[in-house]
DNA sequence: CGATTGATTGCAAACGTTTGCAAGAAAGCT
DNA sequence: AGCTTTCTTGCAAACGTTTGCAATCAATCG
């Protein structure tokens, strides 16, 4: 006998709760209400089954998928975890990585997932991947953002197939990534300001994050050939605190230069706003080139001219890696080409 | 017998999948080890829990949650579902959401919880949340937005506690809310536009969805006090489209209006937007106000005076109800005041 | 030294499903 | 009628934990 002493029998339950209630009511074995209700309805009469059927709807029964999940070996749900490696502030409103959360959540749905968010803070939390993986609460885990757990991340991959991870691809990895060209990016946008007049360029932002450091590389390449300069003005992530820091850089320095490569929309915003505070006119004395292709882009005065990011083909492309990963199929890595918008500012 | 027959033993398994794998190896119950790396570890000698703990280590053993959470009837996840009710792109987009379910995500995990998330599209599946509800899968349920779903929410309230809302309060409703007061939100946002010299006021977007309809209701509560118009520029809540929707009510209609009162900072970036691009100047010939305070709403230019929501605290207040309602307390709605933010448009 | 107490541990029954196997019923065939 | 074959259904063993109860053993006490 263990911890609850079984009730007594009840006749006629208002609302079945277990498989074995809604049997006792259709007087048929918790076995045969199983198939009728799940994935082996071709197994039961159709009698049968349009008896249990209406039954369980009457008594809104819904089947425990706590129970069902356990003795299928199948969870059905997926983890999304964001690691928030350099700042823990920077990313809760990324927008960036929210969109693609949101595109990932309808792609999963799509497929019959669930999505189990997990937040994690990789200072504070020595093994979190492996905590998250071994729950045995998800069947795969896509995660959002290499941030600076590079390592962490490739090392885990060995022994743990159906993980799909967003960001910089990485000459030998051995995790599977999808991300975009930032290279090719970094060079896309650095050719449209030169293309626009501009003959010293600037990097905006921080080249820490290996996303961003392609970038920049992308750019100085083209830079380096066509003759231009390129310089850096580092930056936090967060715009108010982008915002000072670029004030800050103006008023200290002359204006050398005639071209700025924001590493982000929001950075380009921000920059944006404190040339025009200063009377700096966009395009016509600075061109101003972003990245990601937010909804923001377009709404600014002067429309941003940006490298877009596809987030929709992104998280389509993750969930399709994942999906055939989990069954077993090894996969390759995901390089998107980002493309050129041209708008008014570049 | 079932569908698998039993393995020979293994003696020294190189990984510990279970409970009982571990038990062998340290040669005691399973329900030691259980007890030893669950919750009564007081149950258990320092000695052999330390050795447990040991084994534990060395094998990589993880709990199988999913076998825990139906023992225990405890899941430890709870659920937050963005229904899309109106227009299903633009909410995927939706900032204000997204931000907001950042630091959902934040508080429940400092509470222990896991959160599971959940898009749905109410007019494709009737039972979305007795769906998710009767699952099994969640020890309660996060609302954000109540889109048009506000009856089926509200009926589903009365049978299930653990709820909790993010939306506009409505007299009389039975389920749980936590949102702000879009009422006075509207006043604050009309009696700025008067304050700041504006005589006939402009709402943008829809007045359809109940929060939207409240801050108009308040504003336009002020402008009959205060004997001043109000019109209403109905819009789409998506940039774009709102975009392309007030251009050419500009371009049909002589501008009879000084001041807008946008529902959105979205709508009403791209309200100032399509101002500039017509040369009407914010604020000298239009006052322009915004609502949420996104961050966006600092980097504008001019920058954007808003009626700020505080999602960190509205965060924080849905999950300390939700958890006092699965605690099996009774719980009121909480309706939290906005601020007016004052910055440059308006 | 026997009896009582307290600390550890093992046993086995749940949690609510799913599913291989086999039995019984129905149908088809010779 | 007898024999196969095909459908339906019931039985009971898992899935991997947790936990009430009881048993064991050492320690304490009178």
């Amino acid at each position: 006998m263990a911890d609850r002493k079984p009730e007594v029998e009840v006749v006629s339950p208002k609302r079945a709760r277990t498989i074995t209630d809604l049997a006792r009511l259709a007087g048929v074995s918790p076995g045969t209400v199983s198939r009728a209700l799940g994935g082996k309805r071709e197994l039961v009469s159709t009698k049968t089954r349009e008896k249990i059927e209406a039954l369980a709807r009457e008594h809104g029964f819904q089947l425990n998928q706590m129970a069902s999940r356990l003795r299928r070996q199948k969870t059905g749900v997926i983890g999304v975890v964001i690691p928030l490696g350099h700042d823990r502030h920077q990313q809760i409103s990324d927008t960036f990585f929210m969109t693609l959360l949101g595109y990932l959540a309808d792609e999963l749905t799509n497929h019959g997932y669930d999505l189990m968010l997990r937040r994690v803070i990789p200072d504070q939390d020595e093994d979190w991947l492996d905590r998250f993986i071994g729950s045995g609460m998800v069947e795969g885990v896509l995660v959002i953002g290499q941030s600076d757990q590079f390592d962490r991340i490739d090392e885990v991959a060995d022994g743990y197939m159906p993980m799909v991870v967003w960001g910089n691809h990485k000459e030998g990895q051995r995790h599977c990534v999808v991300g975009t060209d930032n290279r090719l990016g970094g060079r896309l946008a650095a050719e449209r300001l030169i293309a626009a007049g501009a003959k010293k360029l600037m990097f905006l932002g921080s080249s820490e994050p290996i996303e961003f450091a392609a970038r920049y590389a992308g750019a100085k390449a083209v830079a380096d050939k066509m003759g231009v300069s390129l310089g850096i003005l580092p930056t936090h992530l967060n715009p108010d605190e982008a915002a000072g820091e670029i004030a800050e850089y103006l008023s200290a320095n002359q204006i050398t230069f005639d071209g700025v490569f924001a590493a982000s929309d929001i950075l380009a915003v921000a920059c944006m706003k404190v040339l025009q505070e200063r009377g700096v006119t966009v395009p016509d004395q600075i061109k101003l080139v972003g990245f990601d292709d937010l909804p923001i882009a377009a709404q600014t005065q002067p429309a941003l001219t940006t490298v877009k990011q596809d987030i929709a083909t992104g998280a389509k492309s993750m969930v399709n890696l994942l999906l055939r990963r989990i069954a077993g199929e090894g996969t390759e890595s995901l390089v998107l080409p980002p493309t050129l918008v041209r708008r008014q500012s570049a």
